[in-house]
RNA sequence: GCCACCUUAGCUCAGCUGUAGAGCAGUGCUUUCGUAAAGCAAAGGUCCCCGGUUCAAAUCCGGGAGGUGGCUCCA
């Protein structure tokens, strides 16, 4: 962010941020004497303070109580804290159900507590972490953005408070900043381009979450899924096909029923055995895998399937193509022996490395989940494999030098995982890629291969999912590319303008040439101003503009204009073999 | 699913109790143009849906659907 002339440390910032959360909580107590307090901590754009109050906030209410914290600041309140043991803050705090919630909670650990003071208005209960005087925080480098509904505790099942989000900032120019920044990102916002580039739409009558693809949207997710199919069976992947409903019966045998039933589409079939819309792949594969013998020899089995799954997602998480229900994936499982394991995630890293590369995604990290040695009864499988996997996984990531976390405790019962973790331009994080071990479902679905002594043994399986769903990716690579997707992926790669209807067959010329080539062509008739067409293809982000008039025909030229609005005029079969070669090296 | 807000022409939006408006797109005609908007014309709407209040509702109230931002969830 530029301003960086700023003095303010981060951890100054954290407490001007912390403090505001204070007054915020002062403020909605002058307005509503009776209002309950729940926490009030400090977020990556400001901080927020969660309320029980006897009214819903209304915008309205937003300006006067940031006038009233305003008030405070210009007071010059001083922050002090003093310690109390727990006895003494829950007399404190008697009036405050929550506070008392916490008090009870961190007690426990025998720690005196701390409350501190602002001025003599208010009084809350905090580990600390203030400015010293209100005169320190910038009066106009604060706003109170927006409310929601936040359970206490994070936990549905407890009651729903009123949450007051605030943006906090060093000066009234880094606020300013990061307003423009997030308009900037609303920009290339996925649905908005979606909607304007004719990639996809999501209709009522269809129903949420449901994404319908216009031909550009599906000559897009085309490319990709041919992308991605190509570079797995360069590498020895074979594709399989399975149907899109089954029986109930199935996920009894994997386990999933018990667990996700709420999330799996039932499906009427007239009184037939009880069938659901697939909503993963993997027991369909397992099943796959089991029915014919297996020889330690041909061991990896990778098998490939690019396919919709259906799931049940709350209506409130949904969002364009990055939330939906109906979803893609290019789902692969990999049945291999122990010993293959390290050798096979490597070959998947070779794939995830080259495919991150080839959309210009730097931003990433790796999650490497893993089991937690204090509670060895809540995984199954063989110790030696979860040890040797994990130590292996790590040292892989290790050695490519990425960036990642390891998180104890958080692999699945059933084996290790890596998740990809990429980072958007304007900071989200976003799970893309996905490698997990598996050695339960082998043990589910009894999968087998003989060994060389002719015995038979239980393969491990590796699950991977390199763009993850494709709908998703979809919505990540339109925002990474605000829509200026590269010449390989652009649904409309060049666009032909003749200058008149005079110049029609030569434009004609142009077009059939480049089509014969295979470069996806647009041709526009000359019944609109030329500056109108250059406009249009502008907007509709098309990489190349190739004007033709009298002058390229007696040449036998293109005059080309790219994206950045700059023109060169170059012969047709030069202008072809450079677009080929742009859509081969697949040019960022 | 929960909380708040939003829903008017294909799109972006104005109107906020007195029988619905603009720009763009689309259609027709004219124009045939040298790098981001040529001109004219006609057309386009159960103002998301269902109820209620009112002499009168796009406008006020209730319910529902969909969307946005959060919360929770995400094999």
């Amino acid at each position: 962010m530029p301003h960086n002339e700023s003095t303010t440390s981060p951890e100054k910032l954290d407490h001007i941020r912390h403090s505001l959360a204070h007054l915020l909580a002062a403020a909605v107590l002058k307005e509503f004497p009776d209002a309950k307090l729940g926490i009030g901590p400090t977020i990556e754009s400001g901080f927020y303070y969660d309320f029980l109050l006897p009214r819903a906030v209304t915008p309205d209410d937003l300006k006067m109580l940031e006038k009233t914290m305003r008030g405070f600041v210009n007071k010059k309140l001083p922050f002090t804290g003093r310690e109390v043991t727990a006895a003494e803050a829950k007399k404190l705090f008697a009036e405050q159900p929550f506070k008392l919630d916490l008090i009870n909670e961190f007690s426990t650990d025998s720690k005196k507590l701390t409350v501190y003071e602002t001025g003599d208005i208010f009084m809350d209960l905090c580990r600390g972490g203030h400015v010293e005087n209100t005169s320190e925080i910038p009066a106009d480098g604060f706003k109170l953005d927006k409310i929601a509904g936040a359970y206490w505790r994070g936990d549905e099942k407890n009651q729903q408070l009123q949450r007051i989000y605030g943006l906090a900032f060093e000066s009234k120019e880094a606020l300013k900043d990061y307003e423009k920044m997030l308009e900037e990102a609303k920009k290339r916002d996925h649905r908005k381009l979606g909607k304007e580039l004719q990639l996809f739409t999501i209709i009522d009558e269809i129903g949420p979450g449901l994404p319908l693809f216009y031909p550009k949207g599906a000559i897009l997710r085309r490319t990709l899924e041919n992308y991605i199919t190509d570079l797995q069976e360069q590498r020895g992947y074979v594709p399989i096909w399975i149907p899109h409903i089954t029986k109930g019966e199935l996920y009894k045998i994997s386990g999933h029923l018990d667990k996700y039933d709420a999330m799996y589409p039932p499906m009427d079939l007239k009184g037939e055995a009880k069938y659901y819309l697939k909503p993963m792949n993997c027991p369909h594969f397992m099943m796959l895998y089991k029915t014919i013998p297996h020889s330690y020899r041909e061991l990896p089995v990778r098998y490939t399937c690019t396919t919709t799954n259906y799931r049940y997602e709350k209506s409130g998480e949904l969002s364009g193509l990055t939330r939906v229900r109906a979803l893609t994936q290019d789902d692969c499982h990999v049945f291999v022996r122990p010993d293959q394991i390290e050798h096979e995630i490597n070959l998947m890293l070779d794939m995830v490395a080259e495919v991150y590369k080839t959309f210009g995604f730097d931003d990433f990290w790796v999650r490497i989940s893993t089991h937690d040695p204090a509670n060895k009864d809540k995984y199954i499988g063989d110790q030696k494999i979860w040890a040797d996997s994990e130590a292996t996984l790590t040292e892989l990531i290790k050695k490519r030098g990425w960036k990642y976390d390891i998180g104890v405790g958080e692999a699945a019962f059933y084996g290790p995982k890596l998740d990809f973790i990429f980072k958007d331009v304007i900071g989200r994080d976003w799970q893309l890629s996905t490698i997990q071990l598996d050695m339960n479902l082998p043990q589910r679905f009894e999968l087998e291969y003989i060994d060389e002594n002719s015995e038979k043994q239980r393969p491990v399986v590796i699950h991977r999912a390199i763009l993850g769903s494709t709908e998703r990716f979809l919505g990540i690579l339109i925002e990474h590319f605000a829509g200026k997707f590269p010449i390989w992926l652009a649904p409309v790669q060049a666009t032909i303008l003749p200058i008149s209807e005079k110049f029609s067959d030569y434009a004609k010329k142009t077009y059939d040439a480049m089509t014969d080539a295979g470069v996806r062509a647009e041709l526009s008739a000359a019944n609109e101003s030329l500056g109108k067409r250059i406009r249009e293809a502008e907007m509709m982000k098309i990489p190349y503009v190739l004007v033709v008039g009298e002058k390229e025909e007696a040449a036998g030229t293109v005059n080309v204009r790219d994206r950045k609005g700059e023109e060169k005029e170059m012969p047709l079969a030069e202008f072809i073999k450079k677009i080929e070669s742009e859509i081969k090296e697949k040019t960022l």
